[in-house]
DNA sequence: CTAATCGTTCAGTTATAACTAAACTTTCAG
DNA sequence: CTGAAAGTTTAGTTATAACTGAACGATTAG
């Protein structure tokens, strides 16, 4: 398929969102690709000269998408050859990825709140804060996620 | 204040999770040793003496964190130094700066749409689910935020 | 079996962000 | 005015993650 300049812009910004995330440059190039390609799945080497990358960089980092649950690997019968495309749900799963952070810092929270076990309690308002706001995302990203699924099945079937 | 190793452990684990998030490990020391330290406002030079940090870096990252919304600085009248220390609503702030890459990706997604107008709108389904997803998001991450300043206000007085 | 095609792995390179140290500016005490 | 103390800026270094390219192993067609 070819590809425009708009496309190659398209694939680019991608990159930059990615990283701003946390995550390569190269996963986000592969992703946007596969968001406005067709067909939708995309073999390797079509990566490869779409996105003018090595082969070693476009497996290392199609194994990441997959480790993340943001794409799926098809292989047809009777094709050597491995596809990829977006897997359904991705953009969940990457919200739950960035949920993370939340715990992380709650149970680090708790953690501090150990070593000032004996002090004053003024002073350990800071991470009770700390805690209380972590666990109050960490309670309800979880719900708002599973409104946006059901959600999704009204309007999508 | 003396540190014992239990701090130096927590102020480590907090660089740790801020880089996780995507911002310097150093930032994530100057905060976690903010959270725990007494009295809860610091001085440049005991952040470079507790943290063993640069005077150089101290001030960047500081800078960093104040334009983050995630410190303040005091001036004491009549003392020369700067005293930093965790500014209330911290961790609201550091929730609005994640959901800029929300934005990003809905934003992108609607310039996809507009590269695929002319398209199979089967094909447009991929763009269609990342904008309605991040556009969802973005509706309703800023409604949360406010049932957690209203619970605050609640609970703290 | 041989050759061609894929995908993976890994050593080496490159790019980038973080950090240090030193020079510089500002402020204030004496 | 002089000098010390505080903070900022910046050039240079270091650390780290991303990426390339080549070697390797596996698979299949002929």
């Amino acid at each position: 398929m070819e590809q425009t300049f708009e496309h190659k812009h398209f694939i680019e910004q991608m990159g930059l969102v990615f990283e701003m995330v946390g995550l390569p440059r190269m996963a986000g190039r592969i992703f946007g690709w596969l968001l406005i390609s067709e067909p939708p799945h995309q073999s390797t080497n079509e990566l490869v000269e779409v996105l003018q990358a090595s082969k070693g960089s476009i497996s290392t980092t199609t194994r990441l998408l997959i480790q993340l649950k943001m794409i799926d690997r098809l292989s047809l019968p009777g094709e050597r050859r491995d596809y990829f495309c977006i897997k359904p749900g991705a953009w969940s799963q990457m919200m739950k990825e960035q949920m993370a952070g939340v715990t992380a810092f709650r149970e680090l929270a708790e953690n501090g709140l150990e070593l000032l076990a004996h002090k004053d309690p003024k002073h350990r308002l800071r991470l009770e804060e700390m805690r209380d706001f972590n666990a109050f995302w960490e309670r309800e990203l979880p719900v708002l996620s599973e409104r946006w699924e059901a959600e999704q099945q009204k309007t999508r079937g």
